[in-house]
DNA sequence: CTGAAAGCGCTAACAG
DNA sequence: CTGTTAGCGCTTTCAG
């Protein structure tokens, strides 16, 4: 592997000057630089990015931590939040650094460590559930951090989140303008932000439609297939004529239990799920659902993480995606 | 940040001593190691791992690449890889540098630059579609690389496959024995590898169970879902009464179109997809289909890799993973 | 049992 | 308009 050293000594030139024809970092006469392109497509030389790094103390690389759980559909959803990181970043000459906290406390600190020796230009992570972590005290504070998806409590910091709030209050609206008024709840386990949001939706939405709050019509569990089958056939069982599904996972058991029970969409059982998938739309009938802006959540964390690196240092910038309501025929 | 210097300095050895504490790579007194302990504790010492590459030029980071398309269903399939991946590579100790080539031949010989000026200690590539890229050229060698999923033309070296030629043969054998003669079979563009081992199977079925190929029965076109539900719209109207669809998207397509037109499945038509996405299980009826074990393909690339990066030269490996065939309701 | 010191490849003062 | 040179933080030979 050439080294610039090479380079300099085939172009007959110094170091510096093969540097800053480069980077492009002062002015080189046309004559010198020639030389030097020359005697790099000679060498096929290509600059040693951890020695740039080393040296500059920039390693143009990003690092994103999610917590991805096997087998669990929703890594769709921070898969494609990855998906939108990396593209923006390869268009600004970063690269990403992918890990996964796989929900799990310690192992995020853990991973939160490794990056702290990477030296990573920035950090974009989607935080594990539970209650309180001191990120504060785990960053080196030598790297701008961004937040995703979900807020730990009182952290307060650059966040890119979704209205959870709202979009469930119009999925749950739509739902109550068609008339029904004992609609059921279904999520993940409460005590996550991004759950209780939603709940937050679905009571604020009933209030204002002088609806009275059951509380046996919120059904919570670990969010999996068979949880949400069961939850389902439980409201089912209570009367509900109406199902709101706060995560795709248990929507996807919500669906089953009412196909294998020949419950009739909409007409016996309205449903709104969360996520859009394209399987949704060949469900019978198509399911209506409220969206998450994934790629572009991933698009806003590194933008705003870009103007950090760059420089900005103005307070802290809080992002509230919303989510889209797409009705199809399930309500 | 505190350097090994400074640890030095305050644990009163030489770097050389601490360095030799960090990486147990030479007796130290257990007093001094003390000694170095306490220091690296007092200071929050963490090793600079850029510096540390730089030296051993080991960065302890390997690359994926991979080939998504913005909106694509099957990159669930690399996801799922990309996890396997992320796993074994972390109880290893290494990193994961994530890279999309966006399907696209010229994007990912940028990307393999990249790479080559990165230091990655090793590569796995999922490679675009496309006849020849003489991929020998474009590593600088200074890395191991696995192939995986599909194997460019003429390409001698590790690769992980899986095997779709057994996988489709054994599927439309299932469709054979049931009786079914006019097999459909949809498939993405053919003259990509895995396309045309998927065909081949499916004839090599035929073949043996002695029923006639029928050119018209193929139906070849860009892997869309809009794609799939016409291509079994034509199917139907031809009179086959079984599908094979080689792609999960095309699958749902496909699945679509005899939704929409009341076809009764698997009476009226048998139908069996590729990969398997939980929303399979819902569908109705449940879908038929051949399962690819993409966790396990990433482990097992990665395993090679670490192989090759440990310093095992032995010939060059070809892993082949048989994919499942999950029968349920759809044939 | 431990230290001194070279040097990985690069950038960026400083000096002309 | 260009060159010299001091490090970035670490590992590793060589020398005791």
């Amino acid at each position: 592997m050439a080294s610039i050293k090479d380079v300099a000594i085939k172009a007959e030139v110094s170091t510096a000057t093969v540097s800053h024809v480069i980077n492009g970092t002062r002015y080189v006469a046309d004559k010198t630089k020639e030389k030097v392109y020359a005697a790099m497509k000679d060498l096929d030389y290509s600059p040693n990015m951890v020695a740039r790094s080393l040296r500059s103390r920039k390693s143009n690389t990003i690092g994103l931590l999610v917590p991805l759980l096997a087998e669990d559909t929703s890594n769709f959803f921070f898969m494609s939040i990855a998906n939108g990181i990396e593209q923006v970043l390869k268009e600004n000459g970063y690269n990403l650094v992918l890990s996964n906290s796989n929900e799990n406390a310690d192992m995020e600190k853990d991973q939160i460590k490794v990056f702290n020796r990477q030296h990573i230009d920035g950090l974009v992570i989607a935080p594990v559930n539970g209650k309180e972590h001191r990120y504060e005290d785990q960053f080196n504070g030598e790297y701008p951090v961004v937040f995703i998806d979900r807020r730990p409590q009182g952290y307060k910091g650059d966040t890119i989140l979704v209205n959870n709030r709202q979009g469930t209050k119009e999925a749950v609206e739509v739902l109550l303008n068609k008339g029904h008024e004992k609609i059921g709840f279904i999520t993940g386990t409460l005590g996550i932000t991004t759950s209780d949001e939603r709940l937050e939706g679905y009571k604020e939405s009933l209030a204002q439609h002088h609806i009275a709050f059951n509380k046996s019509y919120i059904k919570e569990g670990p969010a999996t297939f068979q949880k949400g089958y069961q939850l389902a056939e439980e409201l089912h069982k209570e009367g509900v004529t109406a199902l709101f599904v706060a995560n795709n996972v248990m929507t996807m058991g919500s669906v089953s239990y009412l196909q294998a029970n020949d419950v009739k969409v909409p007409d016996q059982m309205a449903i709104i799920g969360y996520d859009d998938y394209d399987w949704m739309k060949i469900a019978s009938p198509p399911l209506s659902v409220v969206r998450q802006p994934a790629f572009e959540m991933g698009k806003a964390a590194v933008e705003q993480l870009l103007k950090r690196i760059h420089g900005d240092t103005e307070g802290t910038n809080e992002v509230m995606l919303n989510s889209e309501l797409v009705i199809r025929g399930s309500c």
